[in-house]
RNA sequence: GUAUCCGUAGCUCAGUUGGAUAGAGCACCUGCCUUCGGAGCAGGGUGUCGGGGGUUCGAAUCCCUCCGGAUAUGCCA
């Protein structure tokens, strides 16, 4: 926010302390005050290196009862809040019209290129409720640093090899009796998951036989046992042939993977999820050793007793890490180690992101020192963004036991409610494009559900008390912008210019709206810095809110004087640019009726 | 065991580089559709900010300690 007042009292005090830098950041009044901002003498004081917070502010008080814009300037402890002439708090803030929108974006040196890798989905299985959240988040966070100003490149890691993939691939030669997606009339990702399911299944039965026979394993767990059931050791010779590239294993591996792949690709079009590329990990999971290699006869690794190639940290919280195996095979570090050299040899960003559960922060912690070791300068540019799980009631989700919400039945469950409510609000007349209107409520919802939480916060969804339109909500946003996208287009329909008279906004609601739009930019730069859309979202409400305040209060095509409407209806488009701005940075669509 | 994160209203969550009387939504209650869209607005009650100690003019926020929970601690991914 720039305001003029600010900027004066800044270098006033400057120049009496003779500093260089000052800033002032005025807050919005609290609503037990009179004032529409509040400058925090507290703050100041320190800035100042003054002793007394008290007599700052009544030089703050002093200075700014002589400014121009200022009305009143009212001491309470050490927080000055002051009153603003209604024209000199619209010329800073609103009078300008796309000035918020330009100002939202990042000076050019500032701007990055920034790879960000997301939803990295395995071929077993559907997504569910936790992949929802990834895509999301990865999404969302994508687009508030382009909208922030940055490049971006989203990247996605399909996981399409390894023994879950064997798992569900065992279990439909045994029970699938070669049937399709067709066939079934199944989307292919659902059916495969349901071949994880039933060898999930299988494995179970074999595991209490086993023990059952055998009353000296009962002590070791079930991973421990995994090769000691028939099907365990099957899974395990098929990822053998799939790696000796035997030709039937690859085949029918290829042919459950398209199917799964056309059932993701309908899943991420539901969703809005695209990717600049996807990177398959049977093209990259042989990457890393030659780095391995490389860095072993520089001394970065070592050769252990044992034959496993391992680095020793100084750090003794990381400990030791084995990168390659006694055997010489690369394990999961290995490989992530050679995808970040190939992302970055693709794109060359000044910085890599990967949206990646909270449970893998070790690993990652791991990856970049290996990193850092190795000597890439561009080690210290990478970063984890660990979000939290989605547990549900019942505790967590696990796909084998089912205990999962399915992404797809969600969206769907969704798109039905949303479609009853939008009929239900109607009336009589229902709306054209129904569908197209429902699904963006119901995506509006979802989105904003998981977005107004910080992604570090573990969430927990209940499925019964399901999604709200009403509230602190996506459709609450929505109807505020579609409320007001209704009044412009009846605004043009009446022919009575007058130029907009900023004094005669003098209302609480008025200035307080035009305060919050002036909030944007930086609002939408700390939720890019912090990689944090709850910021963002929060922001939203405020200001959808503040708007429907203002909206009770102030007539704006009623309004007394063609001036004053003139003036409202310029703060109520204003609302709108940022309100679909901001929603569009969350990768929300907006309704210009609903 | 050790490390990291978390514990705020009945529920779901904000607020945590220390600042005014700790905030929203849901749920519950009361009003408001013959004036711009009631998916809305206005009002009502709710707190040992897990407990205890410390630093400070000032602590939900920083430090210590205890209790409770999650995760990690693989030659799994």
């Amino acid at each position: 926010m720039k305001l003029t007042f600010a900027n004066d009292l800044a270098n006033e005090l400057k120049a009496k302390y003779n500093l260089d830098e000052l800033t002032i950041a005025p807050e919005i009044c609290p609503p037990n005050f009179a004032g529409d901002l509040t400058v925090n003498c507290f703050v100041l004081a320190k800035q100042l290196k003054a002793r007394n917070p008290i007599a700052v502010a009544a030089e703050v008080k002093q200075f700014l009862d002589g400014h121009d814009d200022v009305v009143e300037a009212q001491v309470a402890k050490a927080f000055v809040n002051i009153t603003l002439k209604p024209e000199a708090l619209m010329r800073d803030t609103i009078q300008n019209e796309g000035q918020i929108l330009a100002e939202a974006v990042l000076p050019k040196q500032e701007q990055r290129h920034i790879l960000i890798e997301f939803s990295a989905p395995n071929t077993n299985k559907p997504q569910h409720l936790g992949h929802v959240r990834n895509n999301t988040i990865g999404m969302a966070t994508a687009s508030i640093l382009e909208s922030a100003g940055h490049q971006v490149t989203r990247i996605n890691l399909v996981n399409d090899r390894g023994i879950h993939i064997c798992k569900s691939m065992i279990a439909y030669q045994r029970f699938g009796n070669n049937t399709t997606p067709e066939r079934e009339g199944k989307k292919g990702d659902h059916l495969v998951g349901d071949f994880y399911v039933a060898y999930d299944k299988e494995y179970r039965k074999q595991l209490a036989e086993l023990r059952k026979n055998n009353p000296d394993l009962a002590d070791k767990s079930d991973d421990d046992l995994f090769l000691n059931t028939e099907i365990g050791r099957a899974a395990q010779d098929m990822l053998i042939a799939w790696e000796n590239n035997d030709e039937d294993v690859r085949e029918l591996w290829k042919t459950m993977n398209q199917w799964v792949f056309d059932g993701f690709a309908e899943t991420y079009r539901r969703m809005g999820v695209t990717f600049k590329h996807t990177y398959l990990e049977s093209e990259t999971y042989m990457l890393g050793k030659d780095i391995i290699q490389d860095g072993l006869e520089r001394g970065v690794f070592k050769k252990r007793e044992d034959g496993a190639t391992v680095i020793d940290f100084e750090d003794p919280a990381l400990g030791s890490k084995v990168v390659l195996r006694s055997d010489g095979t690369s394990v999961y570090v290995t490989q992530d180690i050679g995808t970040t050299l190939l992302k970055q040899k693709d794109y060359n960003p000044d910085q890599q992101i990967w949206v990646v559960g909270d449970e893998q922060i070790r690993h990652f912690k791991v990856l970049f020192a290996i990193l850092k070791a190795l000597g890439y300068e561009w080690a210290d540019n990478l970063t984890h963004m660990a979000y939290g799980m989605v547990n549900l009631p019942t505790g967590k989700m696990k796909s084998r036991e089912g205990t999962v919400v399915d992404a797809d039945d969600l969206i769907d469950e969704m798109e039905e409610l949303a479609k009853q409510a939008t009929l239900e609000k109607a009336g009589d007349t229902p709306p054209e494009n129904l569908d197209e209107r429902a699904q963006t409520i119901a995506m509006a919802a979802l989105k904003f559900m998981l977005l107004k939480v910080n992604p570090k916060t573990t969430i927990m969804f209940d499925p019964q008390a399901s999604i709200k339109f009403e509230g602190d909500t996506g459709p609450y946003v929505l109807y505020a912008y579609a409320r007001i996208a209704s009044m412009l287009r009846k605004a043009q329909d009446q022919e009575d210019e007058a130029a907009p008279d900023w004094s005669a906004l003098k209302d609480d609601s008025e200035k307080k709206l035009a305060i919050r739009c002036a909030l944007y930019p930086e609002m939408l730069q700390k939720s890019a810095r912090e990689l944090d859309s709850s910021t963002l979202a929060s922001y939203l409400l405020d200001l959808a809110k503040d708007f429907s305040t203002f909206y009770r209060i102030c007539p704006v095509l009623n309004a007394e004087e063609p001036a004053l409407k003139a003036a409202r209806l310029h703060l109520s488009k204003c609302v709108k640019d940022i309100l679909k701005h901001g929603l569009n940075a969350l990768t929300i669509n907006t309704l210009e009726s609903m």
